[in-house]
DNA sequence: GATAATCGCTTGCATTTTACAAGTGAGTTT
DNA sequence: AAACTCACTTGTAAAATGCAAGCGATTATC
């Protein structure tokens, strides 16, 4: 399965992990929907489209194709309505979440937020727990938000 | 130094931390360059130039300009040669540690890539000596690289 | 059982961003 | 002063994005 010499196929940019996963999510859409799945217990391409981030529905098609294609996450049509398809993060994809914890918390500490501070505060001194519980809601297919939606800055 | 009230300036998709974070650098090469400056020992425009990812030298203009105005980077010219310009995290760039980290390990996980596994596996287990080794790097400004140029996969 | 909603998209088009190649000007070396 | 280095800028084509509208397959309503 090793690439043999002399194929000319090399799309990527390096071999370097940070360089190869940007590839696959780094872009301005590609965390928020997963963070969506993450802790907002989001399901539905509907789900997202009113998430109040704006996005449009090209581009969340897209997103939700490249997001399956890169094994980050699922999407399979729900049994009871035909219509409807529901996403979900994949084990690689809830892999994702001490990254985008990270982010949360770098963002929150040096640009103003719509985030309380002490949730902030707590989540930095309880990373471990934190992960703990988006990691138990995954394996229980438990959907509740586990965080707010932040509201404006100020 | 708040917003004043009445002023549509809300050029922000929303309040939440990552989707701030994510304006600032969620794209396919500003987290490169941060982390070609946090363990790569670059400081100029030309280390990026050569880094062997191909980034454009219009768009890396950009992003280190963009970087500089959000503060995540310095830029100043060298007081010995007078063509040189040198670029450096500061303490909101190298803050950022955390999460290349978290990036770095997922991506070497998840998917084939150049680095090592037994490197990844020793970052995975003492991923607070490696920041505070980063840290005190930036401290210090020491330059010499922390983590070599991973070659292609395979 | 026809009609109207809902859901998850797709399509067309204008705008923005990116990629690629070449060039420029300030500063330095020879 | 000629050649060279460095950090860009400029022009142009290609690709990605944003926006509005539409569409086909369900499902709910009358």
């Amino acid at each position: 399965m090793s690439n043999v010499p002399g194929k000319p196929k090399p799309k990527r940019r390096s071999g370097c992990p940070v360089s190869i996963s940007l590839e696959m999510f780094g872009d301005r859409w590609s965390l928020l929907v997963i963070r969506d799945l993450m802790v907002r217990g989001f399901r539905t391409f509907k789900d997202f489209q009113e998430s109040g981030e704006g996005i449009a529905t090209n581009i969340l098609a897209d997103r939700l194709r490249k997001l399956e294609a890169t094994g980050i996450i699922t999407a399979e049509v729900e049994e009871t309505d035909g219509r409807r398809v529901n996403y979900r993060l994949t084990k690689k994809g809830i892999d994702l979440a001490p990254v985008l914890l990270e982010v949360l918390i770098w963002g929150a500490r040096h640009e103003e937020t719509g985030a309380p501070s002490t949730l902030i505060v707590n989540m930095e001194k309880n990373r471990e727990e934190f992960l703990a519980e988006v990691r138990r809601r995954w394996r229980d297919r438990d959907s509740t938000p586990l965080i707010p939606k932040f509201g404006a800055v100020g």
